[in-house]
DNA sequence: CATGAATGAGCTTTCATTCAT
DNA sequence: AATGAATGAAAGCTCATTCAT
């Protein structure tokens, strides 16, 4: 029942020498993106370049290929880094296991909400960058995305049969969940007025009003 | 009243050398917005070149620059067309003299996805290469957005007052309801499956439902 | 008859922006092409650069671009640029008519002699870069080379009938001999001690000598 | 009488900080010759990778310098492989020593045209990349052709004296010999519809045809 | 001797912008 | 105003070579 959301593909963008030790290639690995990330989140992926990211890491521009094969393969990696554990959260969380439709959608909402507010950054690079990825890869994120719209469509549906919720069409339903999710990264600027928990709890509020009937 | 949207400040980029007849000099200009616009949708600002620009408008490369000053120029003006007009359609429409606050809300949201949806292409772009925009004329944009923020707010605000909807919070309130405004634009690819009626409906109702309380 | 040579496939290596005036173009074209055959004689074509290509010619780099598409495309302008007159020598002259085998082979294998002599440097580094032309245009070049042979081939097997000849396998004949009319590209430095017109002498005597059996 | 043909230059490229035991280093070089050779051939000098060597001799990247001082290195140590073999072979086969000038002239020619259709993919990338090799070590290549030329004039010489031979020059005879030879490396392509056999006869034939008289 | 990460110069190519005509 | 050739500063990426371990 849980398979629902392991649409883990061979995701490594793109293949490299692997010379030797892979734990610490992966580490490099990893500490590139991340800066590599922090730049395109401020700069936008075509206006940083690998002199940027060199610079940023501390890793010599030709040694940087040693650990990605191409700049559109960090961006790819950071896809992967930031999408691959908002799936696997509710996964573990066992958030499929609660009978109560409405527990069960508070729960899986309240979770993906922090982890959202907390990736903010990375989420509003991903909206911008998507763009720049190469399609099958594009394909593979899509599908991603896809697959956590399923997940709360499939909640809101046992809801509604169970009279729990009030919704006329669930799909819609839960792609307008998923795309509320985004508020903060996509609008910040305006919400700062807001603290972390104000925030969270008027966003699990708004949602769910528009879901279950009497949540006045 | 109608000068809450108003932010009128000097909107053009750059100054440019202002020869001759101002009006032949806008239309060429906003002939050369729009075609590079739709470059700008298709392939991303920064995968757009000014060779696209001059074959795409049909204008001399050399001589493009006798209406635009740079090709982030180019970005700033389709900025400014693409926003404008989104304002000034609501004050147009009188929106805010309607006295029922219920019928306020639901022409004003009516009219907004209405244009949002026809717009979408154009609102994707402006996500997705904002990032692009001179620290100066960002603020311009955002200011602008807030706005429209602003004016749901106001309108939001009154209807709570009369007792008309039930919100805790209309200022967040606001910010939700603009931001799920951009739902198609940029869920577009998961939402196919509507028709533009029906799409219009399901957000229109789903929306209100967060607002006004016994909208079931 | 003479329509065995043309093999006129479409030659121009790759495409290219095509702005304007074909024939400036074309010119220019002619220049880079010569100027940088001079470079790749000398060091060699992966041991010249585009800058080295840029000093020569006194030609931007970056304009360089607007008259060839790539390197390799020089490469392959080259390779036209000194194949195909051969070719079209030959034909021109109305060798194919001459009813006498040996005056016939006489009169090709000099014309051949004088080109190859003249374009010796030319030659020498087609032989040396063959290998870096892509497939597609190594496949015409080698077509090119092989009609030269069977040209041969055909004058040489009518000599034979005719008993003018003593040859035992006209096409190996052929062979050799369109092979040794390139002896003072690739041996030059050995035969520098010869005048032009020794060195054409003796050349056309030794290779008849295969040929025509009395030609002592 | 066999001095002629051993210039034993001092060989080796550049120096190397030779330490240990000298007989192991230059078993390794030998190694690394063979193979880098290979990948010469195949791709080209300047295509193959100090990596690709790397992989292809298993010696790792940065240790192949305790071996070879250079890229360039490699290739004169492969000149050198491939060079003095040749050379020996003749001095070693007695050939100087055999009386009649036209068994000393098949012979000498056939063992040649034997060992230069075995080792064809060597002298097709010989020609090709002697380009790159360093002035000084050019001359040497070129000094050890000019050698073997040398060789041939001699035989010649002494069968036209001995009016065994008819030739005008035989230096310009021995020159277009020695070219003959490499009939198959360079042009392989259009003479594989020969076996080995008949192509060396032919080969053997049509060389000779040109200096001894009545060989029809 | 062996390793492979690190270095940095240099490569081809692109492109916004300028300028002579 | 109009043209398009010219400019030159980057850009992404490669690779021979070095060096700390």
């Amino acid at each position: 029942m849980n398979d629902q959301l392991s649409s883990k593909e061979p995701s490594a963008a793109q293949t490299l020498p692997e010379t030797g030790s892979q734990e610490a290639v992966n580490k490099r690995q990893a500490q590139i993106v991340k800066k590599a990330s922090r730049l395109f989140i401020k700069k936008g992926y075509a206006q940083t370049t690998m002199r940027d990211i060199s610079k940023a890491t501390g890793i010599n521009l030709g040694n940087l290929y040693n650990y990605i094969s191409s700049k559109e393969d960090i961006l790819c990696l950071a896809f992967e880094t930031y999408h691959d554990p908002a799936i696997a959260w509710l996964e573990r969380k066992g958030v499929l296991t609660i009978e109560d439709p409405k527990e069960q959608l508070q729960t899986a909402l309240h979770q993906m909400l922090v982890m959202t507010h907390d990736a903010m950054n990375d989420i509003l690079m991903m909206y911008r960058e998507t763009r720049v990825l190469p399609p099958k890869f594009l394909k593979i994120v899509l599908k991603k995305e896809s697959d956590l719209v399923d997940f709360f469509e499939k909640i809101i549906a046992r809801g509604v049969e169970k009279k729990a919720f009030h919704v006329r069409d669930p799909y819609f339903a839960a792609n307008m969940l998923v795309f509320q999710l985004s508020l903060y990264p996509l609008r910040s600027w305006n919400l700062k007025r807001y603290s972390r928990e104000d925030f969270l709890t008027l966003t699990e509020e708004t949602i769910l009003k528009a879901i279950i009937p009497d949540c006045a």
